[in-house]
RNA sequence: GCCCGGGUGGCGGAAUUGGUAGACGCAGCAGACUCAAAAUCUGCCGUUCGCAAGGAUGUGAAGGUUCGAGUCCUUUCCCGGGCACCA
């Protein structure tokens, strides 16, 4: 009787469906488990061998955990809504909701091939409108909270409302600083109007809506990612890519910066991970430090009288000002200033990032004399690529709404020209201000470094500077973020303007760089050359002095980043140890009113908008440029159809192009990938809810994932959002536990065993590997190296007939120059993927060798949670192990061999150490190490030739984890044979006991103890457990292989440990 | 560039707490069974010197700590993941 896996598979995965095997009840007397696999994506191409891994893992902890008592969730669903389905829908005209039903339902099948316990009937997909409707909601829950700085956590925004109404925003200063109204006093709420009010909350929603930049791709008509630009170009057909500021929502996770981090000491991720999380948090703690900015001179423009003309706009009128009060605060949608100079003019209004000027003609004007400066003005500004508004006085007094609504037409019909930071009002007086964790170095500050995309850049250069710092700026714009990190080369310009040190006096040169980042900090550091590396090298390549204020610990070779040093060269603060400068420095900063101790962190808060398709539509609905809450009851908002997938008129999401749409003003973004995948554990506890997104009742009885399994790649995206919703949703009191993830275990990837073939270059012979030298030539001949599809790879070995038939015959005519009649592939480790044609499907495998086989050469090939190179020819090994397995039951000739006599002490000592060995891996998930205990236990057996009963059964319950089909199958045969019944009738192994380990059968009394001298091992004595240090020298000093060494010597030591070895130190 | 991993035979890996490096499996070699093949079984299998006994050497590289280092420390090289619109 041989082991017929198709058969037992097929037959034991339907009779589990059968029974409901795997459905799990929010109702149990059993402790709860909850084991989780990271959401997947239903990706067109499938499965791949990479991706049961994580499953196999969680799928064999879950059986474990049940056979150990437990009531275990363990349950699957899909990451549905995405940007690869747009992407095909776009190419193929397919709908997103159709491509990925399909893709899910392939997933599906092949899931089912391996045999996991999923409880399918808690399948949830987050393209299912009854899924969204609860994604919209906790959206809405987020808007309509604010989070409490004096109470630490999240509340209503009608807690804020209410007091507001009572006393201002005293206890609530708004969490923006550059916001242009900054307190206001209980009668002033209640004064401004509702957009003003509405205003001012959206300042401290937990949801928000604010700008941002994007990577705008003009030709492809969508915004891409950061890693598909590549050079300041589209990696998809290599067209320009521009930066576009676009109206964006925002979750304000940085309110949780400091919970996030507290959180981390009560979870069990890997250390690795949490110290990732901490430094994507990035917390530091300094000061803030604002320096007053030396003006370039103006210079006058040829001809003209031009310091009237100065003299004039200094003073602005009643008109202007007027104007302002409309356009200010971002009314218009747009960020607009006053006041602003460019090189040596300076114009009433600008929108610096649509590169618009606005001027408001006094009476003045019309001298000739002025209106000969206003033309070479207009025509320089021009040049400069600003358009002009002009308006008159009297425009503006009598119909301001009408020079408002052009202006904003205006500026609404052009496109984005880069970053404007909201830096408030007018910058006159300039100040630059800047972030630094090192306040004790303030005298060491040689230059200052500014993120090129400032305004403040525009308005500082001087004229000298002005085409290197455009230039420069021009070259920043085309570059990404990640490129401009990455980048070893040190660039930058100097601006010509210069920071003054309050403390000195000193002019401190501004510069700009594209290291220096406008998101982080305030986009400005101060930079000491003799502390920082980066400032060291950036000072010598342009030839910047650098004053050392660290004597001897500075080398001038290279920086030093030292606490440790007394300052030198700075002013009131030498001879003062640096740890205690920074106390005095911002104490003086903050007594000056010039600093501020800042806690500062790197995280920025999540942009939560794309402009996209296929993903969840926000409930939100704009009157008046005023979002507003839909009701509860209103969702979900179910996503329309669309006739086409391409954006709107200004970038928007498609959801623009749809007119009923915009005409109930909803919302054209759509929520991102992770807005899905944020809660989505929690909705497995409580799928088909139609009142709740879960029940608190049964929230609270599955409360945290116990174990959650997956990638690294998500360490610093899904694992912090999803950690920020659960505390959301904890502080509003929809569930119990403010940790989503209770212990998490990294799976590593799967690579690819690429292999290539070697064609001679214009020809079509290919020559095996290993007559080739090398792989860029042979006999002087160039050669292609191609990647060819490793299914029909044998090993290195190729199949030559099968490559002739590759791709429509493409090969059909190649001819082979052999080694040993065969053709060897060369090879490396890559990502897999189908382009690379190394991807093993994971199907095939199955059908030859059967699930179980599957699931435990997957566990077999090393730890999970290392990345390592998929190889199929290892997979022959495991299936043998099965085939033996079965053997200790069943003989090919003889039929059942197994019996019910007394297990020996040898065999019952073999299956107790496997029973611990099992157990301690399975706990600490090394799942490798286990399947070589059961191929040890097996071989062990074999030799014994033990067919007992007594033995196998509870070996059987310890594989049911790993290999359930064989092990279900062999277990119930135990119970309805020799006597014959109804296999099916018999109990499943599924609820069996985990067999209890006891230490007698395995304890030893003597042990083989290596016997090293000087460190190296010589020989082996079998020693007594029990014997002391000096019986030991005693036996070890008679042995001959020690006294051969020894030479006659004493040796100086002997060194025993007990259980394990002995050293003889010469 | 920054943050986090990883590097052990021909290959995947083992060595759980600083204590016999290479368990288990693949590939390879030799043999048994067989008309033959498959399946199965037995033996060998890091490198190197040696007929052997036995020795030397060996965990990416270079140093260090220790009676003893794959494991701890310092420096360094290579590979993988992440860096905020792939999921």
């Amino acid at each position: 009787m041989e082991y017929k896996f198709r058969d037992i598979e097929k037959k034991w995965q339907q009779q589990w469906i059968n029974t409901n095997a795997y459905k799990v009840s929010n109702v149990s007397d059993k402790p709860k488990f909850y084991v989780l696999d990271m959401f997947p994506y239903p990706s067109g191409a499938g499965l791949h061998v990479g991706h049961p891994l994580g499953y196999i893992a969680s799928d064999i902890y879950s059986r474990f955990k049940r056979l150990k008592g437990f009531n275990v969730l363990h349950p699957m669903g899909y990451d549905a809504f995405g940007l690869p389905a747009e992407q095909y829908a776009i190419e193929h005209g397919v709908h997103p909701a159709v491509s990925t039903d399909q893709n899910i339902n392939n997933f599906r099948r092949q899931l089912d091939n391996i045999g996991f316990c999923y409880d399918w009937d808690r399948e949830v997909r987050t393209c299912d409108p009854g899924y969204y409707k609860w994604t919209q909601w906790i959206f809405l829950q987020l808007f309509n909270s604010f989070y409490n700085r004096k109470t630490n956590k999240a509340e209503k925004i009608d807690v804020l409302i209410a007091s507001f109404e009572a006393e201002g925003n005293a206890t609530h200063p708004i969490p923006n600083s550059q916001f242009p109204i900054t307190a206001f006093t209980a009668t002033e709420w209640k004064a401004f109007d509702e957009k003003t009010q509405q205003d001012i909350l959206m300042q401290y929603r937990l949801a928000y809506c604010g700008y941002g930049e994007v990577n705008w791709c003009e030709a492809l008509g969508t915004v891409l990612a950061n890693d598909e630009v590549v050079n300041g170009v589209s990696e998809r057909g290599g067209h320009p890519v521009v930066k576009k500021k676009l109206r964006q929502w925002y979750l304000r996770i940085t309110e949780y910066a400091d919970r996030l981090l507290e959180g981390l000491e009560r979870i069990e991720f890997s250390e690795s991970m949490k110290e990732m999380q901490t430094n994507w948090i990035g917390k530091s703690s300094g000061a803030e430090i604002t320096f007053e900015i030396k003006r370039p001179p103006l210079t006058p423009p040829e001809g003209g009288d031009w310091q009237a003309a100065e003299q004039n706009r200094d003073n602005p009128t009643e008109e202007e000002n007027r104007l302002w009060q409309r356009l200010r605060a971002n009314q218009t949608g747009h960020h607009i200033r006053r006041q602003h100079i460019i090189d040596q003019y300076i114009v009433d209004f600008i929108s610096i990032d649509k590169k618009v000027t606005i001027e408001v003609d006094g009476g003045y004007h019309n001298d000739a004399e002025q209106k000969q400066y206003d033309e070479v003005r207009t025509a320089f500004l021009k040049e400069l690529g600003y358009e002009e508004l002009r308006f008159t006085n009297e425009e503006v007094r009598n119909n301001i709404d009408a020079v408002v609504e052009a202006i904003t037409q205006k500026l609404n019909s052009k496109p984005s020209v880069g970053q404007v930071s909201p830096s408030g009002e007018d910058l006159e007086g300039a100040t630059l201000t800047v972030y630094t964790t090192r306040p004790d170095t303030i005298f060491g500050v040689d230059f200052m470094v500014i993120a090129p995309e400032l305004d403040l850049v525009d308005q500082i250069k001087s004229a000298e500077q002005t085409t290197a710092v455009d230039e420069y700026i021009a070259y920043v714009k085309s570059r990404s973020e990640r490129e401009r990190q990455a980048e070893k080369k040190i660039s930058g310009v100097f601006t010509g303007a210069y920071a003054v040190n309050p403390f000195d006096g000193r002019e401190i040169p501004i510069w700009i760089s594209e290291y220096v980042l406008a998101g982080y900090g305030t986009g400005a550091i101060m930079a000491v050359p003799c502390g920082d590396d980066r400032d060291f090298k950036f000072a010598q390549h342009f030839n910047i002095p650098i004053t050392n204020i660290i004597g001897k610990h500075f080398n001038g070779e290279e920086a030093n980043a030292t606490k440790d040093a007394v300052l030198e060269n700075s002013g009131f603060l030498n001879g003062t140890p640096m740890r205690e400068a920074a106390e005095i420095v911002i104490n003086k900063l903050e007594e000056l009113g010039i600093g501020t101790r800042k806690v500062n962190f790197r995280m920025r808060d999540a942009a939560f908008s794309r402009q996209r398709y296929w993903g969840e539509p926000f409930p939100i609905q704009w009157k008046g440029g005023t979002a507003y809450p839909l009701s509860e009851t209103e969702l979900p908002l179910l996503l329309p159809e669309v006739d086409s997938y391409s954006p709107g008129p200004e970038g928007e999401g498609p959801l623009a192009n749809i007119p009923e749409w915009v005409a109930k003003e909803l919302e054209t973004n759509t929520m991102p990938g992770y807005a899905g995948s944020s809660w989505y554990f929690l909705r497995y506890m409580d799928p088909k809810n139609e009142h709740a997104f879960c029940d608190r009742t049964v929230s609270d009885y599955w409360n945290q994932v116990d174990l959650y399994i997956g990638g690294t790649e998500h360490a610093v995206g899904h694992l912090l959002y999803s950690r920020m919703w659960t505390k959301t949703l904890y502080d509003l009191g929809h569930i119990g536990h403010d940790e989503p993830f209770k212990k998490l275990v990294n799976q590593g990837m799967i690579q690819g065993a690429s292999r290539f073939v070697y064609r001679i270059n214009g020809t079509n012979t290919f020559v095996s590997k290993d007559l080739l030298k090398s792989e860029e030539e042979y006999e002087g001949k160039k050669l292609d190296k191609l990647h060819v599809d490793v299914n029909f790879v044998d090993g290195y070995e190729l199949d030559v007939e099968a490559f002739k038939k590759w791709r429509n015959n493409e090969h059909a005519n190649a001819e082979f120059i052999l080694e040993n009649d065969k053709y060897i592939c060369g090879s490396e480790v890559e990502k897999m993927s189908k382009s690379k044609f190394n991807t093993v499907n994971p199907d095939d495998l199955v059908n030859k060798y059967g699930a179980d086989t599957f699931r435990m050469y997957e566990m077999f090939l090393g730890p999970v949670e290392i990345s390592k190179p998929w190889d199929t020819k290892g997979i022959e090994g495991v299936h043998r192990f099965l085939k033996k397995l079965w053997r200790l039951f069943y003989d090919e000739v003889k039929g059942q061999v197994w019996n019910n006599d007394k297990a020996t002490d040898a065999e019952l000592k073999v299956l107790h150490k496997t029973i611990k060995k099992i157990e301690d891996d399975t706990e600490r998930f090394s799942f490798n190490t286990g399947v070589s205990t059961f191929m040890i236990a097996v071989n062990e057996l074999s030799d014994l030739k033990c067919h007992k009963k007594e033995i196998l059964e509870p070996l059987l319950v310890l594989l049911a984890p790993y290999a359930p089909h064989i092990a279900e199958e062999l277990y119930r045969r135990l119970q309805v044979s020799p006597s014959g019944g109804d296999l099916e009738g018999a109990f499943s192994i599924l609820d069996a006991n985990f067999p209890k380990f006891e230490a007698k059968y395995v304890t030893e009394s003597t042990k083989d103890y290596p016997v090293a001298i000087n460190g190296k091992t010589r020989t082996e004595l079998t020693l007594d457990l029990s014997i002391t240090q000096q019986e030991v020298e005693a036996i070890v000093l008679a042995n001959e292989t020690v006294q051969k060494w020894l030479e006659g010597k004493q040796p100086k030591k002997i060194i025993y440990v007990k259980n394990k070895m002995i050293n003889v130190v010469i």
